[in-house]
DNA sequence: CTCCTGGTTAGACATACATCAAATCATGTG
DNA sequence: CACATGATTTGATGTATGTCTAACCAGGAG
């Protein structure tokens, strides 16, 4: 039913401490939502490296950004992370397929 | 509660396609474990890769392994599925400290 | 329009990773 | 012991990844 492909570009992009510290922020921040200025200055990083970081979890689909005005804001897919946390299940893991 | 660097070995662990259809494949086998000698024929890589990958998942907790005489058998450890799992719940992505 | 601030993109570089062939280890059998 | 088979380790190689600086894009304020 999942294919392992699809599903790895999504345990990859959690596969970095950067990355799972960015989610646990977005996702547990007030109003489901987090600026990138928040984010960055959490880091001993430069801007572009969160930003890319940002971008890895774009593209998984993983979370989701908005501009509003001069501020970017990120916030948590919930879809995605429960297919994530569907496939850790041991009951699931059978459908992982090729 | 759960170091980000430690966790993000884990999803590292799970991302590689190769990885997570060997986790389905021991994780579902009958008996709860696989012998490495089936799970070596159903890719389309070598022998040494495979080996490669399960020291992967071994070195990560996923998995434990457990020689008897000439083969050797992998079983997945639930607990610490368990704690990717848990990870993945939004309410507890709060818990993933620096 | 000209600046300034927030954010991303482009390019460069060092490290990490996936893969293989060859060598090695472990166990059982003649 | 000698040999065969299952599995791992070693070494090499090409590719992917994380990080930075510098350059660039987007909006708001003078």
């Amino acid at each position: 039913m999942a294919d392992a492909t699809d599903l790895a570009v999504l345990f990859k992009a959690l596969g970095d401490p950067v990355r799972l510290r960015l989610m646990s922020m977005i996702a547990c921040h007030a109003g489901g939502e987090a600026c990138v200025c928040e984010l960055t200055g959490a880091f001993d990083l430069s801007a572009p490296t969160i930003s890319h970081h940002l971008k890895v979890l774009r593209e998984s689909g993983l979370v989701d950004s908005q501009r509003r005005g001069t501020w970017v804001y990120y916030r948590a897919n919930p879809d995605v992370l429960a297919r994530v946390a569907a496939v850790v299940d041991i009951g699931d893991l059978a459908a992982v397929t090729a």
